[in-house]
DNA sequence: TTGACACATGCCGATATGGGAATGTAATTA
DNA sequence: TAATTACATTCCCATATCGGCATGTGTCAA
């Protein structure tokens, strides 16, 4: 089985670096296929794929004016990952109090692979 | 060109709901492998190859300990994501306000999909 | 009407994916 | 030493991915 659809969900649309430049530029204000493909520097019809995919998620919204769609994030939807990155809050406070309690001592590497063996 | 391999970053490790499952469950405290793909179902062979992804990223840590295998969430990682999606934090409050702006008139619904065409 | 323009889609190929089943490996136990 | 346990890895396979290129579709201008 392969990796679920990029348009499942809000994860799978931003696992791809490129789609979360565009999520970027599109941030401010709404901008063209055009715009798009040309401030980031890709081909027309991957921009229009890419944009596609945000907007199969809802990451994204299109308004559309005689030839030309104008994008723009909808960060809402965006929130989703915010939400579920959120929930970890709590356990990097408690691991950055450790990394500050313990600040003076033992400097404690990370462990080797899994499937390396160390202690 | 295929989507970047889910051990790049760790947006492409979460894009895999088992392996966001697993991070939750390993959120509280650190887990042997074997309680991992007991309390979320998945065969072994499974839970191995998610935590060595996971692992590759730096989203879990690893303690060894005879032949079994301590898994804990490393949240700082996590962070990257949140932090990601904190950047639309702005926009997305601009957003709410809007909607709460136009509360009492006309509701505006979603676009067609970008290749309909409406208006 | 014809052509240019803006964007969307289809097809192709190289590649990575994740599950299942089998196998490997190191540590513990009998 | 041999068997068992706890994980990790390998192989196989059906499938989805993304980019490039070509093509389709609707809109505007000449």
């Amino acid at each position: 089985m392969p990796r679920a659809a990029t348009t499942s969900d809000p994860f799978n649309a931003i696992a791809e670096p490129r789609r979360r430049d565009i999520l970027e530029f599109l941030g401010a204000r709404e901008h063209t296929v055009a715009e798009v493909t040309e401030a980031l520097g890709i081909a027309q019809p991957s921009a229009s794929k890419h944009l596609r995919v945000l907007w199969d998620v809802g990451l994204v919204e299109v308004r559309r004016e005689g030839r030309q769609a104008f994008y723009r994030t909808n960060a809402e939807q965006i929130r989703v990952v915010y939400d579920w990155s959120r929930r970890f809050e709590r356990y990097w406070q408690r691991q950055l109090l450790r990394v500050k309690e313990r600040a003076e001592g033992n400097a404690k590497s990370r462990q080797d692979p899994p499937t390396t063996q160390e202690r």
